[in-house]
DNA sequence: AATGAATGAGTCTTCATTCAT
DNA sequence: TATGAATGAAGACTCATTCAT
């Protein structure tokens, strides 16, 4: 009996469907899994959330390890659907960026504790995890690589481009940026930073050299 | 008052001068932890490869939390003479951004289970961890910080330059990069990623606006 | 996350209906706990009596403090209710102060191993021990307190009666007395005890004043 | 490092004869056991409150046990000498009495720490500790036996008085009566639990039956 | 399908005591 | 005589996982 939190639990219901009762238990695992992180979460709290005894926990998932894969392949999967069925509708590489730095950044501010999770536990290199999330991440990132890659294509952006670093630097400066705010602290402005980010992205942060084509608006010229 | 009698005790170990051991026990915990990560590694593996009894850890160190608090302190005091000393030696804005690009990739790939414990473990929130971690990341971040800040003074960079994104982009742009050499696939080309990651932070990836077609694509020239 | 495996585990023990394991594992604490007393005392042998593994005692006891706790109170309990039982059947107050008196010498001599654990760690502060055994001591002394006090109130006592010094030398009296009992060295004679302590308790150990030689100094003849 | 509480510890000296380092060692003992109790001191507690080093407690003392029991015989010690002192003094059993069950309860008020430790501990059968403290509690009760033998020689008490059961009610009493106040709750008024308990040994609480020698002064006549 | 009792291998941490220096 | 580093044997408590019912 940890001196945990732990929330209302659910009343044990019994004999439902197969599917409904893994959604249940996915849900609760996600619940507890956000909160606590994976080490300090325990079977017994998601069983208790999901209103289900532990034993029954594994008739769903074989282990601790694949229930948190599961959760964190299933916000995947709904991240994958949304992205796909904006992004298609977006016409420019700019706008197409734009709208993913955004879309990244607002999956931080709404859902910090998955984020959170996902950020810590990605980079474990457990088998288990990997074999399930693994492709997802990749799938995920790839919306940006794509759009980057695209526009080199286009022209909008440089053919000497470094897709993959830049990628790099969007995902990862997102994240850094959302530290703070994912430790509790501060809150996040998602449209400023995405203005912002994708400012540097495509001009970067150097003064413009040249006489005949002066710089932003700031330019007293 | 136990009623359990202690046993008449084996022929001590080898008797060392009080620093001594504390380095000893410091740098095999450095090992441990970066091998196994703060969570899987235990005392009784800290204490094994010092050649220690376990019991004897704590006289040094008065818990787990501390003792990787002190592995990763130790590390930033070391990395932060160092910048240091060689940051004050470059002078313009453009050379100190390179070399503090340069300087993370080179930690990354010296010490990258240093670095991926740094990077878990740092999120934590633990107060033992913060205490004595604390101002260190960001005495080691704000390196980049003022030197993007003395740009903006020069005139190297825009004014308007948004400069902790820009940090944030860097930091988390590299540690992003350096994900799957830490993970122990593939290898880090320090140089080529820094000249990308300067070449990005200063003018973007946006094409070059030329005379005939200055600036942006939103150019109503 | 720990890198351990946990090993394909053993056949499992018999597997009891949940209230008697609890009585199993309580009547094992009861007598590890008086034989060796609470701090000599560990889980691992109450485990052990009760044929159980360490943590499955901890699925009925939240900590080793409960578990005395527990064990006290049960004692306590099933006191009380022999107390109630037997004392409203008894008329005259002097009858049952002798029942009293009588009743805590038995306890001493039949179960002399859990009074030494109530009178040592009753004493202790500890507020898992005062929350659950808290008031049962004060119930269990409070039928002396109560018989001394309708005492009082018929005239068969003093009217300027010390209820409370007196109760406390009756069980303070009582367990000194017992204390070579309870080392193990000697016997108790619960009734000659009952006997002259009753005595003690009414008349007390002065001479009688006697016509001729009426009693103490202060007396104004 | 325990979460102890540590008092300003006596700067180490060097090389103090070896009375001098002996009694030094026994007071810092006394200090640290009455505030935390045997099991919860430790001898590095004891070392660090004597400004001694660890292992130098065990060139004056040879274990744990026997520190206590020093400390313990110690206070029996002074506390003897102060008896015979003052009791010898007291003409009238009937004082002396009152002197001695008043010494006992200043004792207590005085010293509740070293009291608890010894109610506690003295009745633990430790070999150790019986070997040392052993017939020091038993000269100290025999002051008030001798008192009350002497009341029966003399005709001040019945002849009959059960002595041993009777000094076990005044010291049973005594300590059952300051239990609160050793417990750190309410005060303790030694003069009149004196006067109290002085009448109830002389005579009881029993109401006198007599017609010709009518009890007390608030008897009606 | 569901239950939940039972397992067992850790984890961190504490401390009396010894002994090389 | 003094030091304090080192020992080692617990000890309380946790939790993923299994399996009889």
């Amino acid at each position: 009996m940890p001196a945990r939190v732990r929330s209302p639990a659910a009343p044990a219901r019994k004999r439902l469907p197969k599917a409904e009762r893994y959604e249940g238990i996915l849900a609760a695992a996600e619940q507890v899994f956000c909160q606590l992180g994976y080490d300090a979460a325990t079977m017994a709290d998601v069983a208790q959330r999901a209103g289900v005894v532990e034993g029954n926990v594994y008739r769903y998932f074989k282990s601790k390890r694949e229930l948190v894969a599961r959760v964190v392949s299933d916000w995947y999967s709904r991240k994958l659907d949304e992205l796909e069925r904006e992004v298609r509708q977006i016409a420019s590489v700019r706008s197409r960026l734009r709208y993913l730095i955004a879309a990244h950044l607002r999956s931080l501010r709404d859902s910090p504790g998955l984020m959170r999770l996902i950020i810590r536990e990605l980079r474990t290199g457990d088998p288990e995890f990997s074999r399930i999330v693994g492709g997802l991440n990749q799938r995920y990132t790839a919306f940006l690589r794509l759009a980057l890659e695209e526009g080199v294509r286009t022209g909008e952006l440089r053919p000497d481009t470094p897709v993959r670093l830049l990628r790099d630097m969007v995902f990862g400066g997102i994240e850094h940026h959302a530290a703070r705010y994912l430790a509790g602290i501060g809150t996040l402005d998602v449209e400023t930073a995405a203005d912002q980010m994708l400012a540097l992205v495509l001009q970067g942060a150097g003064r413009v050299p040249t006489m005949s084509a002066p710089s932003q608006a700031e330019d007293p010229a």
